[in-house]
DNA sequence: GCAACTGTACCGATCGTTCGGTATAATGTC
DNA sequence: GACATTATACCGAACGATCGGTACAGTTGC
């Protein structure tokens, strides 16, 4: 059994109830382990466990969203950006999942470090939406926003599709992304 | 020492450290009150603590934001968006106080009158915005479409602001959100 | 045999909550 | 006016439960 198998469950369980709503038993249930088995994998207990879930979350979009936003000639930006919008909304269910980054970011508790890498990543996404649009031909400013933009949908349809009830709202939000971000181009 | 004093502190409280991050401790400490004293004043305890907060909320829609959201001959549609993200922009301090709704839409635990309350408060929101682009002229699932996509980016700029550490997107929503939702009217 | 792993029992601290009680001010009774 | 009663506001101390974390003796798989 890999430390690998035991990330996916860390990651529900933290983007679900928050760092300080889940506990050390929950944990204990949703993996199988006792506590001591946690500490054998996670010898920095709980924050390990977070950190190791939110640097999964950072893995998926290094791996799964930067590699998809670069120009080529095969691609145009629209296709870029709708298979960016597809990979999203996968890894967000359709909506049902909270995005970690969120999560954590509300809670003043969790500590800087955290919020040193959410900010990394979110610069991270943002920028490189902008690159495409820049690449294309938009002026870097307006670039800059449009990636801001986007980012800010997808996090507000995952709260408002949440608060809701609904993901219906997500769903809309992230079909018409494509269109949106190409707007004039 | 009306129990309104209150009020305001617990609802600074819960959407800075969300519902399972506030403690009675901190409650105590912020309010200068014992701990015993709190159930004098809240006998349904931090449960009750955290309702009182998103009432408050609830009450700052209906008194500060609905009002706002009626068609008069005295002011345009775009007028109407300019007070309201005006007040919006006053209430969230300019995008550095989270939004109570979504942190307690985020956690799991909170319980289902909570989720009732959140969802009732985010769909008059909507509504009455797109009441007002109805009254306009602007087709009823679009106008529905628009007031779901102000409240989706209000609620993103401030994840995203909050995530970045950095107000300037919150505001830029804010100011340009009149526009965009009379951006054919 | 040895390292990796795990179950059990336990720790101090803190959680939300409750108990018993104390001031102070308002209200009723004569 | 004088006194008893009630209501309101508050607090220290403690409750049982659970928190994150640890110590240690097995047990497993090679």
């Amino acid at each position: 059994m890999s430390k690998q198998v035991y990330v996916p469950i860390l990651l529900k369980l933290f983007r679900q109830f928050g760092y300080e709503g889940v506990t050390l038993a929950k944990i204990a249930q949703a993996t199988g382990l006792g506590k001591a088995s946690l500490y054998h994998h996670f010898p920095g207990g709980k924050a390990e466990m977070a950190a190791v879930a939110l640097a999964d979350v950072n893995q998926w979009l290094e791996a799964r969203i930067l590699p998809i936003l670069v120009i080529d000639e095969s691609r145009s930006p629209i296709d870029i950006f709708q298979a960016m919008s597809e990979e999203t909304s996968r890894f967000f269910n359709a909506g049902q999942n909270p995005c970690l980054w969120a999560v954590l970011a509300m809670e003043d508790a969790s500590d800087a470090l955290f919020h040193d890498e959410i900010r990394s990543a979110l610069s991270r996404w943002i920028g490189a939406i902008a690159q495409v649009l820049v690449d294309a031909g938009v002026e870097s400013n307006l670039a800059q926003q449009r990636g801001e933009d986007a980012i800010i949908a997808i996090q507000g349809a995952l709260i408002v599709s949440r608060g809701l009830r609904d993901c219906v709202p997500f769903q809309r939000v992230i079909q018409q992304l494509p269109q949106q971000l190409c707007q004039d181009i």
